[in-house]
DNA sequence: GCTTTGACTCTCG
DNA sequence: TCGAGAGCCAAAG
């Protein structure tokens, strides 16, 4: 897999361990970047910015460390459409999202 | 090579 | 329960 095409070596695991994710299921920043083997929560953040691999690498699927959308810092998601699409995805991947938060998120919170 | 910034997280008030 | 501040790491300027 040559997703790595010329990012950062951390932005490009984070690629890779996104990828790994299943459908259905979700992941937080935290938990990508300690899968990453790091503590740069927003370093994983700043990768799914500028995530040049739209399909293989579902930022949606990235959540906040409490199960929220968190989207960006500050701006409200639901006003977001950009963001509030992603939500629509999760919704069809059969994440239930309540009032911007993901309903059973441990449940369907993958582990690295 | 140092400084600024950021789709984050945690703790305190 | 909600709001603000500090901490941490890495990438970009």
């Amino acid at each position: 897999m040559k997703i790595l095409d010329h990012v950062p070596k951390f932005h490009a695991k984070i690629y890779s361990l996104l990828k790994k994710v299943p459908k259905g299921k979700v992941t937080t920043y935290k938990a990508l970047a300690e899968a990453a083997g790091t503590k740069a929560y927003r370093a994983v953040g700043q990768a799914m910015k500028c995530n040049p691999y739209a399909p293989i690498v579902p930022c949606h699927r990235v959540v906040a460390a409490d199960g929220s959308i968190g989207g960006f810092q500050g701006t409200k998601n639901t006003g977001s459409k950009e963001i509030r699409k992603k939500i629509s995805m999760l919704k069809k991947e059969r994440i239930k999202i309540k009032n911007n938060r993901i309903v059973d998120f441990e449940k369907i919170l993958f582990g690295f």
